[in-house]
DNA sequence: CGTAGACCTGAATCGGGTCTCAGGTTTGAG
DNA sequence: CTCAAACCTGAGACCCGATTCAGGTCTACG
């Protein structure tokens, strides 16, 4: 692959997002090069000028959604004033992610088997940004004292299933507010908070 | 398919058991009948007297391994006495089974495409266990008030994420002490209970 | 020991997948 | 306007999968 003229940028990012819609949609292995294509408006070949195989596409959407759906929470979190407020905004920010993006969700299930490396990655990522967080608020004397990389995989479970739940099970845009609301105080009692604003 | 003789039933155990295997090794799109046949010890069309398809050949899995976790669980939790220590002894179970039946992962995360219905299945099976003992011990004053279905979602998330995280990625059998200790206290909080031990 | 019914077999059918390639089209720098 | 580089195309080459079926083997019971 060469340097890419604007023409080729344009082609490579329709065939991205065709990607995505079709992935989320069939699933990987129901997701053929073809219908790929097909989505993007483009020829067949035309894959191959920009992707080396169907796997490498793949890893390459498990990585740009890892990264969208960091900023998304880290931008949320910045606007609390505790931690636990900045992990409810957090949540709040990759719920609304969800409902908008489902093919996280699918994408990642799927990986299990097709990209272990990228699940990995992927999972170990939004760990990091939690692990930091955590660790200066204990030493704060903000939430309780403990290993912190146990807290964050425990909040990420909980994201991982309530959204699930909620979210795409429902085909919903929003999660419910009385789920929210419990979700909310759930979450303050396992960071042992004193309470969500100071 | 007629009244089995003790002769088939054997050989549909053969295939069931080399379908789990298979399953979880190469995931579901990679398992051929082919090699599921062969690690069974049989003939390809032999699968076919036993089972309509590998989709159903997969569902059957998915709930056999469901009965076979919630059994498990439910079981070792009848050990304890707050409803903390029987939940934290329900964990216990469910990362012993993850270690010897890694399928349970594996083909559950699969299910997302091959089987959305099976999915839903095992997952509201497992929070139907979770609500009422929560139900109950919320009426009892044992832990905190509150909607014992998103707490039911949170605990399974948990358990999900850190059994992944240290069973399933460490390649481990058991579940690291300090890990455990420190999922317990997080668990204590979590559900607002007073202590472990009554 | 004969035989009905259960059990087993694997080649063949049919469908569909990824990736390549020889050749055509578009673009933009000079 | 010219033309090399970049871009695009879709018909195969090649491979592999689920499922069926016509015909063979086993076994329990009368």
């Amino acid at each position: 692959m060469k340097q890419l003229t604007a023409r080729g940028a344009r082609t490579r990012q329709k065939l991205l997002e065709a990607a995505e819609r079709i992935f989320a949609e069939l699933g990987y292995h129901d997701a053929s090069i073809v219908k790929i294509t097909e989505a993007a408006g483009v020829g067949q070949g035309t894959f191959y000028l920009y992707f080396e195989s169907k796997k490498q596409v793949f890893d390459e959407l498990v990585l740009d959604l890892n990264t969208r759906v960091r900023h998304a929470m880290t931008e949320a979190a910045d606007g609390g004033t505790t931690r636990a407020e900045r992990e409810l905004l957090g949540f709040g920010a990759f719920f609304r992610f969800t409902a908008e993006h489902p093919a996280l969700y699918r994408i990642i299930r799927q990986a299990e088997f097709v990209s272990p490396e990228s699940l990995q990655l992927h999972y170990e990522r939004l760990t990091e940004g939690y692990v930091t967080g955590l660790r200066q608020a204990m030493d704060a004397g903000e939430i309780a004292e403990g290993d912190p990389e146990v807290l964050a995989w425990s909040l990420m479970g909980i994201g991982e299933l309530v959204g699930m739940r909620w979210i795409l099970w429902n085909g919903s845009t929003e999660m419910p507010e009385p789920v929210f609301d419990e979700l909310a105080r759930i979450l303050v009692r396992a960071l042992g908070a004193k309470d969500l604003d100071p």
